[in-house]
DNA sequence: GAAGATTGAGGCTTCAATCTTA
DNA sequence: TAAGATTGAAGCCTCAATCTTC
């Protein structure tokens, strides 16, 4: 029956193209990940709630709002945010308005490892995935992952 | 200093591009896992196990193969495929001419499962992923991340 | 009652050591 | 000696229950 054959390879092609995002992701998060820890000592992931506590706006987050970003539960966020305060990265300080509330702001050794750990970062961007595309492309790509991330 | 600023500027769009890169992928996968936990009862994970077995050239592949591909270690690979005979989706059998080979094989009831799965998982891709791109855009894409995944 | 944060229990993964076979 | 697979210990996460505050 043409109808099902036609859709089941249009099913393929979409799980094929899915399944390439899917790959390429994973395997350039593996590269970044090992370079961060070989080099600087720490994960990916300590390395990502670093940089967005840095960018926040207030220079601070709630634990959910960072946790939100990471794609972490609550539970999740409180303890990655206890490791982090642990290794003197972090402090939590209490939200004057709203007492529910724990911010997180980075401590200057915080900073100094955010710094540390961007210049590797940054060298294994350049190395794995710029130097890889022309800059055309790279704003392609930038416009259809806006697209898909907003839904 | 001007070439410094510039240099951080550019840096900083980097990190912003892969930035949207880890987002798209951790928001799509947890909608796509969401699903298949809800309507089938396995992770995205298993679900990407069951794909790989399907579409193997003979048929298995061997623990450490499937454990590459999905980006575990050996460890992982051995207790994943652990769970999965368990459950009597995978069967192990041995590899005739490598005895330290151990070879991994879709069950009956585990094709069957990843049929349903596939349903589950097509549909979310056609809503969260293949919807909101032109042909032109999905072609671009699949150049685009080809080319990342395999530099 | 609802929201933010935390905690105990359990699941999945890595790391390192071990066993078997090549 | 090296490669494939497995196992014990430990790390990080989710889930569900709980506590505090709104």
């Amino acid at each position: 029956v043409p109808a099902e054959t036609d859709s089941r390879v249009t099913d393929d092609a979409l799980i094929d193209a899915y399944g390439r995002l899917l790959e390429t992701q994973r395997r350039l998060h593996h590269v970044f990940d090992r370079s961060l820890r070989d080099e600087v000592g720490i994960s990916a992931v300590w390395y990502e709630a670093l940089l967005r506590l840095a960018r926040s706006d207030a220079g601070h987050l709630a634990v959910n709002e960072l946790g939100n970003a990471l794609d972490l539960t609550s539970g999740g966020a409180t303890r990655l945010v206890d490791r982090l305060v642990d290794e003197g990265y972090l402090e939590r300080s209490s939200c004057p308005t709203d007492r529910r509330i724990a911010w997180v702001t980075l401590t200057p050794g915080g900073q100094k490892l955010l710094d540390e750990a961007t210049e590797v970062h940054v060298r294994d961007l350049e190395d794995h995935f710029a130097s890889l595309l022309t800059g055309e492309e790279m704003e392609q790509l930038r416009e259809i992952l806006r697209r898909l991330r907003d839904g």
